[in-house]
DNA sequence: CAAATATAAATGAACGTTTGTTTATTTTAC
DNA sequence: GTAAAATAAACAAACGTTCATTTATATTTG
């Protein structure tokens, strides 16, 4: 029996992430794929069910290292203040060194795949991070408000300072990159605004 | 001379709205438009000059339709705790409203066309909001900041807020419905933040 | 140890459809 | 009657996918 040829599968996603992030999923072809990856388009469908299937393979893996990346060295046990630090030196870290991974996930998101990734976001990292929210309010460490108030002021500034930065300009058309500055400095602002 | 169909005009760019927002950049054709719209695919090209213009042509559209919304009753000379009230009120109003709006300016903003929607977004529109956040700083109203940290303070949380709702749910699969009640909780936090 | 067998991997070419766009023609309001 | 609006029909190119076939390797056999 012939065996497969593993870096052959790794070219196949590689090209498919970057030809997605650069072209859209507009302009994705499973035949300009398998051109660019130097398989025969029939390869493909060996690996993968169909378009679909590939599609959503590839931000479910993407998906995966995201959480994991994301949990690193958090615990959901962690005093608010802890746990949130550590959330965005995890978010940021991993968004600025895989802005393809970022890219990908914002073109899904907005996409007819939305609800099928949705739907494979580990069920564990959701527990997790909903025991850090319950606990920090119950040590009241957080006033008490919706969970989605929360969230909205706890991490949409940061996502939306690694978007001007993966975006390379801000409001305006600014040009725009990260420093850890502006994060930390970001970070003191929302933590004035969470603490009772 | 026979005189053009305004009415005609205007299904097809309904249609596109609905066809672009539900069915993805990927999804979309001309050919299913002419279709949806009762119209031939050629009469498409006596409209626009390609594809491209076509979505180009939308994408503007609904970005002035938001740029007015937002500028209602708006000056840059406002304090900022009243002008970013009013802006509040104004996006949230806005969004909640025209939600196909919303999903067209979120997937045209991951995509390739992103660059020229971009570039045609009212010059105007990005001088008011510039002059309003010097202003607020020169008042002292505002901690010396970066302007990109201001923003993602100031109306990133809302914004997550509203895609909480479009969305119809929030962190781990939530089921959510936006409130005012929440965001003028919000929007106290944002002020508690922002002020010195 | 080497030859034969089995079987999944991999392929190039082709399938029928759909794509964006154009052409030649007809319709319609002034 | 004129001229633009609108069309049906067609175009080549690209699409997702499948086909019949070849290739490579792990296992079985002598």
């Amino acid at each position: 029996m012939r065996t497969r040829d593993e870096n052959k599968e790794l070219i196949v996603r590689e090209k498919a992430l970057e030809m997605l992030v650069l072209q859209g999923l507009d302009g994705f072809s499973m035949q300009k794929l398998a051109k660019a990856a130097g398989v025969s388009p029939a390869t493909l469908y060996i690996y993968y069910q169909d378009k679909e299937d590939l599609i959503l393979k590839l931000g479910i893996q993407e998906g995966k290292r995201l959480s994991e990346a994301t949990l690193k060295n958090f615990s959901p046990e962690m005093s608010f203040a802890d746990g949130l630090k550590i959330q965005w030196i995890n978010r940021s870290g991993f968004w600025l060194e895989n802005k393809q991974s970022y890219d990908l996930f914002e073109l899904l998101r907005n996409s007819t795949y939305r609800e099928k990734i949705f739907a494979a976001i580990n069920v564990e990292f959701r527990a997790i991070m909903g025991q850090f929210v319950r606990n920090a309010i119950q040590k009241e460490e957080l006033i008490p408000l919706t969970l989605e108030v929360y969230w909205s002021i706890a991490f949409a500034p940061l996502h939306n300072l690694i978007r001007f930065h993966n975006d390379g300009r801000s409001v305006g058309g600014r040009p725009y990159t990260f420093s850890e500055k502006d994060m930390w400095e970001m970070f003191a602002l929302v933590l004035k605004a969470l603490k009772p």
